[in-house]
RNA sequence: GGACAUGUAGCUCAGUUGGUUAGAGCAUUCGGCUUACAUCCGAAAGGUCACAGGUUCGAAUCCUGUCAUGUCCACCA
């Protein structure tokens, strides 16, 4: 560096310069050593054609840091970059995009619907990977894989295939919740609870030889479909009822009055209608009790033939008409206003229905079981450790999952029927081998997988899996998850769960989960807040370096951590502080000799001693995962100490002729080594001061962490 | 209904096993183009450590309770 070397530090000149001396430097790929342990990260896929948005800057710069951290500890380090079809997301997503053609995905059959959305997720795809490159993520793009490729879905029905054949994944007729906007059941995970104000109307059962019985409920429309009355068996007040015989109005039917422990005797009347077709509850005690279903409520959300006179009517309208013909009957007992959580998709946020439907399921005991143990006994831990109770706590309440979607984008269900017996089927690859196996014409089932089925498998179907690749022995079971809380059921406890099942080992060893990024309002950065800050934007204006820092400065595992534009303009600030050390270190001292090779002063060597202190502290808090913790060490040495007292105490020793090479050679060893310690953090000014000062030794990227 | 997290300067956060006058950065104010950097340097101001009890020679730190904020789970006929 000269005095005429710009004062300032200038992203755009270097960042993509410098991202690509990286990638065809090859040092983003892992310099394989059989004698050492690897380290390895999947990366959480983005959607394909999402572009990427703050949260995805923050979990980015994390593994990137970690990632470049244990590079530099010379451990073979593997970041596995993809991106994820995103099944649901993805088919809401290009249908409304095909509706505002005027089209629907109806028009272009299944077929064309996936040919032109994986065109057009393959196009975005491209979108997306850049803008990973331009946050400097050091990933190694040749093992980069896509949910959809073709390896990955061989894997897919791979899984499907030995889980149905050891009795895992069964077809059964359950209560499902089902989005009628979408079209498509939805597993318990996708759909959440909303307050919503409704109205409970009492209704008068007439007992089958004098008497009644009154059953409050804010869905009078699904007592078409009662199948009994139930109580409490311990409830006095019907104590001699049970066993007697409901006569349901409007319909006619007989309907048995049971007593199950499930219901509870303090609300309303302590009598509650049964309709097992359209709640899950209900389901499970009709189950217990024998009793009929019967669907009242289609996929429409019509009024099914069942329903008698109301068939036909959207259910809205005939729970109106009913209440009316009720109460022409003096039946309403009462009606009023009643607060109660409705289930809405999480996707859609229309009110979900509850159906009666055929869908595949998996049998979750078996897998929970060991995937508790699993953190039970520590061999895997989660940072912070608090989310293990979590999981615990999920995972021992847990129920079947649903993994049927009424969905064309996704991988399809690899159930084959028989066309002229369909109820003889038989799970396999493709068509070829169920005709083989069935000995006839066959049809695919129509539905396809749970997104998060086939993403339960992604830390190993990216390494190749069920063949046994040589990254697969080499890489798995992989070192850390780093990935969001909200996702610890949906994705984390299925690839623990799927991981052990499907290779016998814990996935990965670590889960480090990040928090939500907020705004200084302590505000959820969304869109429809208006207060998005797209990191694009910021690095165009600030460099990645300043954005990664306002990141991850002052975060902490499963904290949320808060952005914005201020923060982010300090750290340039930083960034150029680095740049500009160096200038004057090198301009003051442009030979400097080694350290080894000079005899040294009591204050240089007190400078060297503090740095290496320094070192060892930043190398503790980097193994505990205290990310944050080691940035803001880092930054106070570096400016505040370093920059301001260390320089400048050294600036009259740069003058002395006696202490001039000394001086010289300790500020420019502890310059050369911060950078080390900083590249983690700001790749890439760190890496344009390295090439201008230290090219002969190659990359920054890959050269050797100064402490132990 | 249950669980968890957080509450320290205007804002974002430190504060190690309890130990002098509670620390940074950003923002603010004042003074400086001092031979790397004005994307800078120096200085100042700013705190009842959410609140109330308790343990202790000593509490931001440990215990109990309260409040506030946020998150998750369960569920409501």
């Amino acid at each position: 560096m000269k005095a005429e070397t710009p004062k300032t530090f200038d992203p755009k000149i270097w960042e993509q310069k410098i991202y690509q001396q990286w990638e065809s430097s090859g040092g983003f790929k892992p310099a394989i050593d059989k004698k050492k342990r690897p380290y390895t990260i999947i990366m959480p896929p983005p959607n394909a054609y999402d572009k990427l948005h703050i949260g995805h800057a923050l979990f980015v710069t994390l593994e990137d840091i970690m990632v470049r951290y244990h590079r530099l500890r010379g451990e073979p380090t593997l970041w596995l970059p993809g991106a994820d079809h995103a099944a649901t997301a993805s088919q809401i997503f290009y249908e409304k995009k095909l509706r505002q053609e005027g089209k629907s995905r109806h028009d272009l059959g299944r077929e064309r619907f996936n040919d032109e959305l994986m065109q057009f997720m393959l196009e975005q795809r491209n979108t997306m990977e850049d803008q990973l490159r331009r946050l400097g993520a050091s990933c190694d793009w040749t093992r980069k894989k896509f949910t959809l490729d073709e390896d990955v879905s061989q894997a897919v029905v791979y899984t499907f295939k030995k889980m149905y054949n050891e009795g895992l994944i069964y077809r059964g007729k359950r209560v499902i919740n089902w989005s009628p906007k979408s079209q498509t059941g939805l597993s318990d995970l996708e759909v959440v609870h909303k307050e919503v104000e409704g109205e409970l109307t009492s209704i008068r059962y007439p007992i089958k030889g004098g008497g009644e019985i009154v059953v409050a409920t804010t869905r009078p429309e699904t007592m078409l479909g009662d199948t009994a009355v139930a109580v409490h068996p311990r409830d006095k007040r019907y104590k001699d009822i049970i066993g007697k015989v409901v006569v349901l109005p409007l319909m006619g039917r007989e309907i048995p009055v049971i007593g199950d422990e499930a219901v509870d005797i303090k609300f309303g009347t302590g009598a509650v209608k049964i309709t097992p077709a359209h709640d899950p509850n209900d389901f499970e005690m009709g189950q217990r009790h024998n009793l009929e279903e019967v669907e009242v409520i289609d996929k429409n959300i019509k009024i099914t033939k069942a329903g008698g006179k109301y068939a036909g009517m959207k259910a809205a309208e005939a729970r109106d008409k009913i209440i009316e013909d009720l109460d022409k009957l003096g039946l309403i007992a009462g009606r009023k206003k009643f607060v109660h959580s409705v289930p809405h998709s999480e996707r859609t946020g229309e009110p979900v229905e509850q159906l009666l439907s055929e869908q595949w399921f998996v049998k979750i005991e078996p897998l929970a079981k060991p995937a508790i143990e699993a953190v039970k006994k520590g061999k895997i831990k989660m940072i912070p450790k608090r989310f293990e109770k979590v999981y615990f706590n999920w995972m021992e309440n847990i129920r079947d999952w649903n993994i049927s979607r009424q969905l064309w984008w996704g991988h399809r269900i690899p159930v084959y029927y028989l066309e002229s017996d369909r109820s003889k089927f038989a799970v396999a690859f493709d068509v070829q081998e169920a005709e083989k196996e069935l000995g006839g014409k066959v049809v695919q089932d129509e539905d396809t997988l749970d997104t998060w089925f086939s993403s339960g498998l992604w830390p190993f179907t990216t390494l190749g899996w069920p063949e046994k690749t040589e990254d697969f022995k080499y890489f798995y079971p992989t070192t850390v998850m780093e990935t969001g809380h909200e996702i610890i059921f949906f994705w984390v406890a299925r690839m623990i769960m799927l991981g052990l099942y499907c290779t016998g080992e814990a996935p990965f060893e670590l889960v480090y989960f990040n928090g939500i990024v907020r705004d200084k309002e302590n505000q959820k950065i969304s869109r429809s807040k208006g207060n998005i800050i797209d990191p694009m934007e910021m690095v165009e204006k600030y460099g990645a370096d300043a954005l990664r820092m306002g990141m991850m400065m002052g975060t902490a595992a499963g904290q949320d951590t808060h952005v914005d534009e201020d923060k982010i303009r300090a750290y340039r600030n930083f960034a150029n502080k680095i740049w500009n050390a160096a200038r004057f270190i090198n301009i003051k001292s442009p030979d400097a000799k080694d350290v080894t090779d000079i005899k040294l002063g009591a204050e240089d060597k007190k400078m060297l001693d503090e740095f290496s202190g320094v070192a060892k502290d930043i190398t503790k808090l980097m193994d505990k995962y205290d990310i944050g913790q080691a940035g803001d060490k880092l930054y106070q040495y570096f400016w505040h100490r370093f920059c301001d007292e260390c320089i400048e105490e050294a600036k009259l020793r740069l003058e002395d002729d006696k202490t001039k090479d000394s001086t010289g050679a300790a500020l420019n060893y502890i310059l050369k080594n911060s950078l080390k310690l900083l590249h983690p953090f700001v790749p890439f000014v760190t890496e344009a001061v390295w090439q201008t000062l230290y090219q002969e030794e190659g990359l920054l990227l890959t050269q050797k962490w100064p402490a132990s």
